[in-house]
DNA sequence: CTAGATGTTAAGGT
DNA sequence: CACCTTAACATCTA
């Protein structure tokens, strides 16, 4: 689920749910999903400050408390947030969760546990710490063709690169590369400035497309790959039978027939 | 039982 | 240095 359109929604989720209410305390389940602090570290920052504010860079969801610090959520391949009343209506696999004064919850769920939980000074610092490239949606095309000439690997394995472009995953990169009408496994360096300047602008408008559809990819156009990104489907396009491959150890769909290399 | 699933990193090799 | 592959992480489902 989580790529950059899904935690865009969460952040929408999050700025409409959990602003402005003291956090009266927190309780962590699974302190596997903590990095870099600890229950402890969580326990002092937290209670008694409200969220205040949300930012996301890439698929990372920031809130920012009203004593400074940041608090940052990824989510992994299974992670999202749920707000709610009544502790009857906690979701399966929460592994942490804040209670509000309020009365209300907000629980950080994750059933695999790829995700991360963490305190960050702000999102540009962790950006920098972590080598993040810049956010796919906020990028400008100058800056977006200058980062791309750098790139020689697989056009699919570079878009999914968070040090070259923060926010693109498995799924959209092959969204991307069937607008494009290229294949997954094209060098990036092959590529000339006139195809670059077209990866951005098909980027922003799938990414965009996207976060406006909600991350629901049943919402999204009828010409997209997306809906019909699964076994023994047909390119919406021209009908050929979509083809399943690996390409850098994650599995590429593509039309053989519209997309050349 | 096995393979694969929207993510990321470490380690080792070319 | 840039890139590639593999393995690993935890858990569920087809």
């Amino acid at each position: 689920m989580p790529e950059l359109p899904d935690v865009e929604s969460f952040r929408n989720y999050a700025q409409a749910t959990s602003l402005h209410q003291r956090i009266a305390d927190l309780s962590v389940s699974d302190a596997y999903v903590l990095t870099h602090v600890t229950e402890k570290d969580l326990q002092r920052a937290l209670p008694g400050t409200c969220f205040e504010s949300t930012l996301r860079h890439g698929k990372n969801l920031f809130l920012h408390t009203d004593s400074g610090v940041w608090l940052r959520l990824h989510f992994g391949m299974t992670g999202f947030p749920k707000y709610f009343k009544n502790l009857d209506d906690c979701p399966k696999y929460e592994r942490v969760l804040f209670n509000f004064e309020n009365g209300y919850h907000l629980a950080y769920v994750c059933q695999r546990k790829l995700g991360e939980i963490g305190l960050e000074d702000s999102p540009e610092e962790f950006a920098r710490k972590r080598g993040l490239g810049p956010d796919a949606l906020k990028i400008e095309r100058e800056e977006f063709l200058e980062l791309l000439r750098r790139k020689r690997g697989m056009l699919k394995t570079s878009l999914m690169d968070q040090g070259f472009l923060a926010g693109i995953g498995n799924i959209y990169a092959d969204e991307i590369l069937f607008q494009c009408r290229l294949h997954p496994a094209t060098r990036a360096d092959s590529l000339d400035d006139e195809m670059r300047a077209e990866m951005f602008e098909v980027t922003k408008r799938v990414l965009q497309t996207a976060v406006d559809c909600n991350a629901d990819l049943l919402r999204l156009p009828e010409s997209f790959l997306l809906p019909h990104r699964s076994e023994g489907q047909e390119c919406p396009r021209c009908g050929t039978e979509l083809v399943r491959e690996k390409v850098g150890q994650r599995s590429a769909y593509y039309c053989p027939s519209c997309q050349s290399e």
